[in-house]
DNA sequence: CAGATTCTGGACCGATCAGTCCAGAATAAT
DNA sequence: ATTATTCTGGACTGATCGGTCCAGAATCTG
């Protein structure tokens, strides 16, 4: 009874989270987007809506996927101090390759628009949380099983490695060479041996 | 001979470092910018060119000044331990008052432009240099005073430091709340004390 | 005073912005 | 073939963008 839809809406999202990943929000333009998406214009707004309701959406796929790439180590069963070097071994790789220069895109979208847009800060906070919660369990369970000897607040050293590797993703940007990236990894894992507190 | 110039151009340049800071580059446009710093569109222009201009020369501004705001405690004579300290706490502070979703300036323009402006890319990065090059040297003293019981290289400390209070504030943006500032602070400066490695 | 300079305010520029709308082609199911 | 839906492409909007320019008022020195 009627035409079916010819594009890949899901396909779409993902080149225009690039895109945003890219070069941010406001830097963005939509005639930049449409040719990204490969999409009419017509086809673009009735798909997305405007702009910015483009960008939230592309926001919570990053937060479903993309993140989920580089922290995957985290997300495994019984994942624990090995899975946490991987985590960050993952983030200096990033930060090397061609790529790296576009570093977070929840730190991109915290730093340009969190502190003007109460919905961008609502999810950037959620996909903060998330990552938290889920290193506080995986250095808890290092700690039991003696791969993380600080025995310190779980929940303290999981907002320090969040942090921290917060840090050096913005540090990349820069593209400060491995030896940077490699020392602030180094130094930051470092603390998770620490006993003297 | 001459008419006197009659507004203050190291105001005018303060105020408009300020729109850059609070909003970005992109989004603060001409209008406030003339609006902030009270010039009429003619003396702008005169003063200080274009708007990329203006955002270099508020980024050097910063750099001279503002960014030793913070850090001053740094630069004082036989800088060591407790200076580090009081660096650390300047962040927090800042990241709790009434602007502290505005960041650093310097992170800021590393989060937008740098990847893609290779002049701003040069001054973060001078920017970044000089805060390592000054914590190296804290660092190091910290050391030889017994004040920094970790023995570790002190380039690698300091661009951990500098790396990890850069999450700091950029964490800052989302106003996570002071518990979670002091977690990441408390824990950063515990790896100046440790001795494992 | 005269002459030099600076300031203001607004006209003006072409370009681009995000977003709306529509006519018509294409493609499906009935 | 009919009908319903989707797609395309472009026309169009009003607004804003960054930037240029100029005429005239204001303010200084000599």
């Amino acid at each position: 009874m009627a035409r079916t839809r010819e594009f890949d809406e899901e396909l779409a999202l993902e080149k225009a989270m690039l895109l945003f990943w890219e070069r941010g929000y406001e830097s963005a333009s939509l005639s930049e987007l449409l040719k990204a998406t490969e999409l009419s214009r017509s086809s673009f707004y009735e798909a997305f809506g405007t702009k910015r309701d483009l960008l939230l959406a592309t926001l919570a796929r990053y937060v479903n996927s993309d993140m989920c790439g580089l922290a995957e180590p985290l997300f495994r069963e019984r994942a624990s101090r090995p899975e946490i070097e991987a985590f960050v071994g993952n983030m200096i790789a990033h930060g090397l390759c061609e790529h790296g220069q576009r570093g977070c895109f929840v730190n991109n979208c915290m730093a340009e628009l969190a502190p003007h847009d109460e919905e961008v800060l609502a999810a950037v906070r959620m996909a903060r949380q998330g990552l938290e919660r889920c290193l506080v369990e995986v250095i808890g369970r290092g700690q039991k099983d003696g791969s993380v000897p600080n025995r310190g607040s779980a929940l303290a050293l999981a907002r320090f490695i969040g942090s921290s590797v917060a840090g050096l993703n913005l540090m990349a940007k820069s593209r400060p060479g491995k030896a940077v990236l490699e020392d602030i990894a180094r130094v930051t894992l470092s603390v998770l041996d620490n006993t003297s507190n």
